[in-house]
DNA sequence: CCTACCGATCGGTAGG
DNA sequence: CCTACCGATCGGTAGG
């Protein structure tokens, strides 16, 4: 579901007991960053990223309190880590949902239809922190980790535009595309505020709410 | 335009020079106070609640590092006093925007517009911290914080909710009214995000922008 | 509201 | 990745 789990213990021998010691040859580098990864995520997401220590984060991995630090070389770049994580998840989520070869089979309504159930897919979906994350935390980030991070928010919303033009062009969408497409976005992700997997409405009816809210009759 | 500036220096006479000493009989408790609040939002706004130090809000207002809490207990009641504030500056301006006894002259588009148009000024106009922060923190209150703070936001909800069932009897409004509630506020909210007062539109292209979104043709 | 201060915590590092 | 640690900072308080 998420990304890559690179490879576990491939050897799965007799370990003498206690913490797991590399033996020369045995990488599970990726292993141990990535749970730092996630922890992070959902210690950000809960508490945001100023409140949250790394000692928090190292002690949910399991690990000491300066070890966080032989994975990243800071608590930002830690930060920076799960947001790009999290818009990588976000595009390729989005290019499943709707494969550029399959544009010509829906129509404008049938294709935004995709991108928002696929956009709240990632937003809601359980275990998913690090799109939260992303959005609500760039605050936190250097000025060129900020850039960096705009190139695959530009990808994102460049996944939206045509969509929305052709259907501004329809007459399905009224108000100008650039605005539309931030108050579109901004409604949607603004759910994370109150959405409930619990109670409230499904995914399901999230989206066609959003789909009847935003689109005129054909 | 926001709240009230309680009573200033109303005895001008002649000071000594340094910081003003307050002498027997003469009270500016609320302009201290206020001058507080009004950094702190600033300042929570910019760098969040929790990388706010409370000697940077000192610093602004011009006092010692103690003294913020010779007028607020701790630092989150310095928080709770700012998102009360911006509620409350909130729920004046929509009454003063569409004052119950007006409503009668105008369609429920009409009205929706007001209320659309009256949140964006209070959320993007200048000098309007409080609102942002409130809306952005929330994380960071008590829990018995959260739940006062919550009537205020339920009462705020309230004066959308009839609109929108009116807009929804006539068929200008689809989705259920209590999602496309939460979907309207979270794209007009979002938009603390992104709007820059200097370039992109200005709250008016902003407010026609969102009604058409919303609202199908009569 | 200032002065002077405390205890606790935090991000990060050396050295293995 | 652990141990042991440092310097800096932070929220808050006593006492005026």
């Amino acid at each position: 579901m998420m990304a890559a789990d690179v490879q576990a213990s491939a050897d799965a021998g007799r370990r003498p007991r206690g913490r797991p010691r590399k033996t020369a040859g045995e990488r599970d580098d990726g292993n141990r960053r990535h749970a730092l990864l996630s922890h992070a995520a959902h210690l950000f997401r809960r508490q945001g990223f100023a409140a949250t220590t790394t000692r928090d984060i190292a002690a949910a991995a399991g690990m000491q309190s300066g070890s966080p630090f032989y994975h990243f070389k800071s608590k930002n770049a830690l930060l920076f880590a799960v947001m790009e994580e999290g818009m990588h998840t976000a595009l390729a989520h989005q290019r499943a949902a709707l494969p550029p070869e399959t544009l010509a089979d829906l129509s404008p309504m049938g294709q935004l239809h995709k991108r928002i159930q696929a956009h709240f897919e990632v937003l809601l979906g359980p275990g998913n922190d690090f799109v939260p994350v992303m959005l609500y935390e760039q605050r936190s980030l250097s000025l060129r980790q900020h850039k960096q991070l705009g190139r695959l928010v530009t990808e994102y919303e460049a996944l939206w535009s045509p969509i929305l033009a052709a259907l501004h062009a329809n007459g399905q969408l009224r108000a100008p595309v650039g605005l539309a497409r931030l108050l579109i976005l901004g409604a949607l992700n603004w759910s994370v505020q109150w959405f409930d997997a619990k109670k409230d409405a499904s995914l399901q009816d999230l989206t066609e709410a959003a789909v009847g809210l935003f689109i005129k009759e054909s």
